[in-house]
DNA sequence: GCCGTTTTCGGCCCGACTGTTTTCAGTCG
C-alpha cells in the first residue's frame, strides 16, 4: 500500500474518531500521524522494512503498529471497528461547510441520517431545526452546500486563483481607508491549487473596507459578515476570505494569516514552550503585556529566535527547525533567472514570432531564450517535420545575429513518441542547442512501458531536458503512470534536466516532484512554455514551484551563463 | 495516542464569527 494511501486511511480514522466523539487529542494524533506519513518522501514500505516507522514525528507505538498493519493487510483494528460502527457515508457530511463532528454526531443519532443523501430528505422534511442546538438557518445551510457540492469543481489551479484574488486585491487597494494589503493563505504560500483566497488589510476603519467586499459585483454569496473578518462566496464558486487589522499587528497578521495550519501549530508550540504565545496580533510573554514583536513578519520570526521564513517553505515540514540551526537555504528568485528554455511561436502553435518572443524576453531582463517550437507528431499544433524544422533552425540563428544582449537558442519540443523514439531526424537534434522532450500521445501506457518509453527516449542522449514530465493538468487529467525514481536515476545518467513547467495548466514538476528529482541528483531547469509573449511570465510560477521545493539559485540550471546551461546537459554532445 | 532543554504524567495552538443561546458551543481557518 503506497504513502497517501495509508495517510488517507489515517485521516479516515481521525475523522470517524472525531464523529464518535473520541477524546480530542487522540484524534489529533491520527490526524499528525496522516500529515507525516503524507509528507514523508520515501517509501513507507522502505521505512517499515527498516523498523523504522517510529522515527516519523507524531507516530508511536500504537500508530506504527497501526501502520504496519495498513501496510501488510491494507486494513487495521481500529480503522475496521470504527466502520462496523459509523457510516463511511458520515465523511461525506462532514464536507458540508458549517456542519462538524459534533453536530453530525446529532443528526446521525437521532434521525439516523448517515449519508448525504438522506441528509437532504432530512432537511427538506424540515427535521434538522427540530434537534437541539440546531435551527432553521442551519438547516437552510445543509440544502445549500449540499447543492453546491453536487456541482463543485473542487480546488481552483493557483494560476486562476492567483488571477482572481489579484482583481479582488486591486479594487480594495483602491479605497482610502486601506494603508496595506496583502494576498496571504496557501495563494501566498504558492501551493499549486487553492481553497479559498485569503486577503489581509490594514486600517485604523474596518467597516467600510468590509462593507466595500459584500457590495463587489462578483460577489454571490456573503458567509459572514463581522467587524474584522468577512467571507464571501464569488459568482465563480470561489471563496474569499478578508480579514482587517491595525497596521501595527500587519506583520503578525500577515503570517498568521498565511499559514500554513501545520506551520503553526508547530511554531505555536515551540513558542509556548520558551514561554511566548503567539496570535494575529504580535508574539507576546506569557503574562500578557504589549507584544514584543508585531509590526512586520521578520520582527516576529526574529521574536521566535528565527531567521525569516519565506512563505513557500511554511508547511511545517522543516523549516522551523532548519531556521533556529540558521540553514534555511537562501531560495532561488525570479531575478535570479537568465532565460527561458522553452517556448512556442508562430512556427507551431504559438502566437508571437521568434523576434516578438525575443523582444519580450529582452524586456524581461533575459540573457538567453530557447525557441522549442513542436515536432510533426502534435498535428494539432501544426508541428514541424525535419525540413521545416531545418529552416526554422536557420532562421532563429539569423535573428540571434541580430540581437547583442540576447542570446537565441535554436530547439525543439520533440515528442516522444510511443515506442521510446524521437520524432525528428537525429542529425537535425544533435544540431540544434537544446531538445525539451516531451510526451504528447499514448498516455495509457502501464507502467513498465511508460518507464521504458521515457528511458529509451533519454538514452538517445539527444534530450536536454524532460518536457513536463508527468504530463497532468491541473485539475484536468492525472499525469502518466511511471517508476518515478527509475526515470530521475536514468536522467542523471544520461545528462538529462527534468522541467519544472510554469505554464498555468500545468505546475509539473510541481514542488514534491521537483524536490525528489533534486535529492536523485537530477539537474532542474524552469520553463515557460510561453505560446505568446504574456506567456514568458509563468515563470514566475516555476519560480515558485522551486522554492516550494527549497531549491537554491544553483540548483537550477537557468541561473547559469548560456555555455554553463548547454554544458549541463546532453554530455556525450559535447562539441 | 504522543511526547519531553521545567516532564514518563499531564499536558496537547489560537481567536473570530454564527446560530441558538441568554453566556456559549460548534465550526473554521
Amino acid at each position: 500500500m503506497d504513502n497517501q494511501s495509508v495517510a488517507r486511511i489515517l485521516s479516515e480514522i481521525a475523522q470517524l474518531m472525531e464523529i464518535k466523539g473520541e477524546n480530542r487529542f487522540k484524534v489529533r494524533a491520527f490526524e499528525n500521524a496522516a500529515r507525516s506519513v503524507e509528507s514523508l518522501s520515501e517509501d513507507l514500505e522502505a521505512l517499515a522494512a527498516r523498523g523504522e516507522l517510529n522515527s516519523l514525528a507524531g507516530v508511536g507505538k500504537s500508530l506504527a503498529a497501526d501502520i504496519e498493519a495498513l501496510l501488510t493487510t491494507g486494513s487495521c483494528d481500529v480503522h475496521r471497528d470504527l466502520l462496523d460502527e459509523l457510516d463511511p457515508g458520515l465523511l461525506d457530511m462532514l464536507r458540508i461547510q458549517g456542519l462538524g463532528p459534533k453536530r453530525i454526531k446529532v443528526i446521525y443519532e437521532t434521525l439516523g441520517v448517515s449519508n448525504l443523501s438522506t441528509l437532504e430528505a432530512a432537511a427538506r422534511a424540515q427535521q434538522i431545526r427540530a434537534l437541539a442546538g440546531l435551527g432553521a438557518k442551519t438547516e437552510e445551510r445543509i440544502l445549500a452546500e449540499i447543492e453546491r457540492l453536487s456541482h463543485d469543481e473542487g480546488r481552483t489551479p493557483l494560476p486562476a486563483a492567483r488571477a482572481i484574488a489579484q482583481s479582488i486585491r486591486d479594487k480594495l487597494a483602491t479605497l482610502s481607508e486601506v494603508t496595506k494589503i496583502a494576498i496571504a493563505g496557501s495563494l501566498r504560500r504558492g501551493r499549486e491549487t487553492i481553497g479559498d483566497i485569503d486577503i489581509l488589510v490594514a486600517s485604523e476603519t474596518p467597516a467600510p473596507i468590509s462593507a466595500y467586499l459584500v457590495e463587489l459585483a462578483e460577489v454571490a454569496e456573503v458567509l459572514a459578515h463581522g467587524e474584522t473578518k468577512t467571507s464571501v462566496r464569488l459568482v465563480s464558486g470561489i471563496q474569499v476570505d478578508l480579514r482587517i487589522v491595525a497596521p501595527s499587528s500587519f506583520g503578525a497578521a500577515l503570517h498568521y494569516f498565511t499559514g500554513s495550519k501545520e506551520h503553526h501549530i508547530a511554531l505555536r508550540t515551540r513558542a509556548k514552550r520558551s514561554g511566548l504565545k503567539i496570535n494575529e496580533y504580535g508574539v507576546f510573554k506569557e503574562n500578557d503585556g504589549p507584544a514584543i514583536a508585531s509590526e512586520t513578519e521578520v520582527d516576529v520570526f526574529k521574536a521566535l529566535g528565527l531567521t525569516y521564513i519565506p512563505p513557500e517553505l511554511r508547511e511545517g515540514r522543516g523549516e522551523i527547525e532548519a531556521a533556529a540551526a540558521g540553514t534555511l537555504p537562501g531560495l532561488v528568485e525570479l531575478t535570479d533567472i537568465r532565460g527561458d528554455v522553452h517556448m512556442h511561436t508562430v512556427e507551431t502553435d504559438g502566437r508571437a514570432t521568434i523576434l516578438e518572443m525575443a523582444d519580450a524576453a529582452r524586456t524581461l531582463g533575459y540573457n538567453f531564450i530557447v525557441i522549442t517550437d513542436h515536432s510533426e507528431a502534435v498535428r494539432v499544433a501544426n508541428g514541424m517535420t525535419p525540413p521545416r524544422f531545418r529552416e526554422h533552425i536557420k532562421r532563429i540563428r539569423e535573428a540571434d545575429a541580430a540581437y547583442a544582449d540576447l542570446r537565441l537558442l535554436a530547439g525543439i519540443e520533440v515528442d516522444i513518441l510511443k515506442d521510446g523514439s524521437l520524432d525528428m531526424e537525429h542529425e537535425l537534434l544533435a544540431d540544434c542547442d537544446w531538445v525539451v522532450g516531451s510526451i504528447h500521445s499514448h498516455f495509457a501506457l502501464d507502467s513498465k512501458e511508460m518507464t521504458q518509453r521515457l528511458i529509451t527516449a533519454m538514452a538517445t542522449g539527444l534530450i536536454s531536458c524532460l518536457g513536463h514530465p508527468t504530463g497532468r493538468i491541473l485539475g484536468g487529467r492525472p499525469g502518466y503512470k511511471y517508476d518515478l525514481d527509475a526515470v530521475l536515476e536514468a536522467a542523471v545518467e544520461f545528462g538529462v534536466a527534468v522541467e519544472i513547467n510554469g505554464s498555468t495548466g500545468r505546475l509539473d514538476f510541481n514542488a514534491e516532484h521537483a524536490e525528489r528529482a533534486h535529492r536523485r541528483g537530477a539537474k532542474i531547469v524552469l520553463g515557460s512554455d510561453a505560446h505568446s509573449t504574456r506567456g514568458l511570465e509563468d515563470m514566475d510560477f516555476a519560480v515558485q514551484q522551486a522554492r516550494r521545493a527549497w531549491l537554491g539559485a544553483s540548483d537550477v540550471l537557468n541561473t547559469l551563463s548560456v555555455e554553463d546551461l548547454l554544458a549541463a546537459v546532453r554530455p556525450t554532445l559535447r562539441r
